[in-house]
DNA sequence: GTTAGGG
DNA sequence: CCCTAAC
């Protein structure tokens, strides 16, 4: 970290033309809604210069920047805020007062400069802190998360925190000042935030600082590894241009520790501080003092709100998976529990998610991934934030990519998977199969791999199976989230794999190719022959449930067939009719009244498919007359069961 | 959303 | 299997 007198000179180097700028367009801006152009950013140097910022800074505070615009800030957010900002800089001043003295403006924009880049890096900590948090439950870890002020005393034993007991104490955050990206909208907002800030209840700025900035860097070097700790900015910036072979401005000790860590190992499971490599594997030095206090410390205030968020986000997305927890004062527990439970939540990911994120992934899985914290965002949009990283130096669960869910505000974080069908939807019950019972699990995956096992197996489906399948269509609710719960990554890679296989299934062998009609339609997409279970499911369905209730059928009969539609079944159920009866006019005898029959259906179905018809009254399908005068008279045909 | 029916 | 009108 930067030192004080670093600080301190930059807070008095003279102002660019920039800085200025930047300062005239946050304070106008205050009084109007900014253009969006007028936003841009830009990095302090060390010696005042203000140069624009790389895409690497960019991307280290831009979820920073998001935070900024989002919505007003929380309790907890204000008091950190304040705790870096309110105790330097005149904030009860009307930001939109531009004709107060060039000077003051500009040094008080380059104190926001300075608590910005203090903010942005506290972010950073809360953002590598949080995914330590979500990753593991480690529950005598988690523990330290529940009380704040158990967290302050740990690690500022000397530093008692109590709401509304602020210890103004000499403005050491300002080592924090270096190079930083600025942003004026940041200047802004935070200069609401400061306006609309009450003086009372800060928090220490100073043990903020000392939990931010408070890094220890007496980490023994041992002969043979990069002790990233022992390394001052500029080494480490040297250490990341040789890492990555570009250079970076970036003067993050821990973001460019964890980068030079991930670069050099190759991997994203890199613990939060701890970055001693050797070789290729990063070894974990002090990892409860450094790595986890450290973070918590500094992010403590946090919490509070992130898990407000948190159970917000599970709220709103996760519907019946558990229980809202609607009040906010108990944040704390209901923190800890998400985080108890967070390493076994995982929600299942969608399939709009999965086909979204093959596209986004690869599109910027390289750039996304290279920064692991972004990768775990603070932020005060329920959609972007991540529920938790299955990662982390105390788990020796494998790493989970994740990504924000987007998608319909659930904010979930979903793991990493291939995509996946893209044929007809496929129901995710089939995913559920995997922890059926064997034999469900078989015949689920017989029947989704139809045609090419046991076509020929002649005798006619148990009915035993139709129960269980039944039974698993109605537990499907439950299974749905049992599996969301209990999926590890390795769980949910493999089923998706096989549902892609499934879905390959689904259209290699028979035609999927989309038939361009004349008239501009396309036809026959998809042809699945019906085997013969499925037609005796069908039979069987019609028997219980009767003819027309295709949805029915399809719900309870033919759960575990997602690629049959209720009206693949009606259709298929008229073609059997058709089917029954030709036989019955043409010759009783013979097995494949029709000649493209793909799948030869028994005398016996069919004489069932006629008693039905007839019991239904669907007597009308001759094979001369079907389509003219096969007609059901009516409705009258259910209620057999 | 489901069903029936034509193509 | 697709499409769509009708419910």
């Amino acid at each position: 970290m930067g030192t004080l007198p670093e600080a301190k000179t930059s807070c008095e180097i003279p102002i660019t033309k920039t800085l200025d700028e930047t300062v005239r367009l946050c304070v106008s801006s205050n009084q109007q809604v900014a253009h969006p152009v007028v936003y841009k950013l830009v990095r302090v140097e060390g010696d005042g210069r203000l140069v624009p910022a790389t895409d690497d800074e960019v991307m280290a505070v831009e979820d920073f920047l998001d935070d900024e615009r989002s919505q007003p800030a929380s309790l907890e957010e204000a008091r950190i805020s304040r705790g870096f900002l309110s105790d330097e800089i005149s904030l009860k001043k009307p930001v939109g007062e531009t004709t107060e003295g060039r000077e003051n403006i500009e040094a008080d924009a380059e104190k926001l400069n300075a608590r910005l880049e203090f903010i942005e890096e506290m972010l950073q900590r809360v953002k590598q802190e949080e995914r330590l948090r979500l990753s593991c439950g480690y529950p005598d870890r988690l523990s330290k998360f529940i009380s704040m002020d158990e967290m302050i005393l740990d690690k500022h034993d000397q530093e008692p925190y109590t709401n509304g007991n602020l210890k103004e104490e000499n403005p050491v955050q300002d080592s924090a000042v270096n190079a930083r990206l600025i942003n004026t909208d940041c200047v802004e907002s935070k200069i609401n935030e400061m306006l609309a800030m009450s003086t009372d209840d800060p928090i220490t700025s100073s043990a903020l600082l000392n939990d931010c900035t408070g890094y220890n860097p007496d980490i023994s070097t041992t002969e043979g590894e990069i002790c990233l700790d022992s390394l001052s900015i500029r080494e480490l910036q040297e250490t990341f241009k040789s890492t990555f072979g570009r250079t970076t401005s970036v003067k993050d000790k821990l973001w460019l520790k964890r980068r030079i860590a991930m670069g050099l190992t190759n991997s994203y499971d890199v613990p939060t501080t701890n970055f001693v490599i050797k070789g290729k594997t990063l070894i974990s030095k002090k990892v409860e003092r450094d790595g986890f206090h450290d973070a918590v410390g500094d992010t403590n205030e946090h919490y509070t709100d992130m898990s407000v968020r948190l159970q917000h986000c599970q709220v709103s997305s996760s519907k019946g998976l558990r229980k809202p927890r609607i009040e906010v004062e108990d944040s704390r527990n209901c923190e800890y529990h998400e985080v108890q439970t967070a390493g076994k939540r995982i929600r299942k990911p969608t399939k709009r998610y999965i086909e979204e994120l093959s596209e986004v992934e690869t599109r910027e899985c390289s750039g996304r991934l290279g920064s692991s914290g972004k990768s775990c965002r603070h932020s005060h949009d329920p959609q972007r934030f991540q529920i938790g990283h299955l990662q982390g130096d105390f788990s020796s669960r494998k790493m989970i990519v994740t990504r924000n869910d987007s998608l319909g505000g659930s904010g979930v974080q979903v793991p990493y998977v291939s995509r996946v069908r893209r044929g007809r939807p496929r129901q995710n019950f089939m995913a559920l199969m995997k922890y059926q019972p064997s034999g469900i699990a078989a015949e689920a995956v017989e029947e989704d791999f139809g045609m090419q096992i046991s076509r020929q197996q002649g005798d006619i489906e148990s009915f035993q199976t139709e129960t269980l399948s039944q039974q698993i269509q109605q537990a499907s609710g439950d299974k749905l989230e049992k599996q969301m719960v209990i999926d590890t990554s390795e769980q949910l890679k493999t089923v998706d794999m096989e549902n892609a296989d499934s879905s390959a299934d689904d259209t290699s062998d028979e035609n999927v190719a989309t038939v361009p009609t004349a008239n501009g339609g396309t036809r026959r997409k998809h042809h699945r022959a019906w085997t013969l279970s499925e037609v005796v499911k069908l039979v069987e369905g019609v028997s219980r449930y009767g003819a027309g209730r295709w949805s029915e059928i399809k719900r309870l009969a033919f759960a575990s067939y997602s690629y049959r539609t209720s009206v693949d079944l009606k259709d298929k159920w008229r073609n059997l009719l058709r089917a029954s009866f030709s036989q019955v006019h043409a010759n009783k005898g013979v097995k494949t009244p029709r000649k493209h029959a793909a799948i030869p259906i028994p005398a016996p179905i069919l004489i069932r498919v006629r008693e039905l018809a007839e019991m239904h009254g669907q007597t009308n399908y001759y094979p001369s007359s079907s389509k003219l005068v096969g007609k059901r008279p009516s409705k009258n045909v259910h209620e057999i069961r």
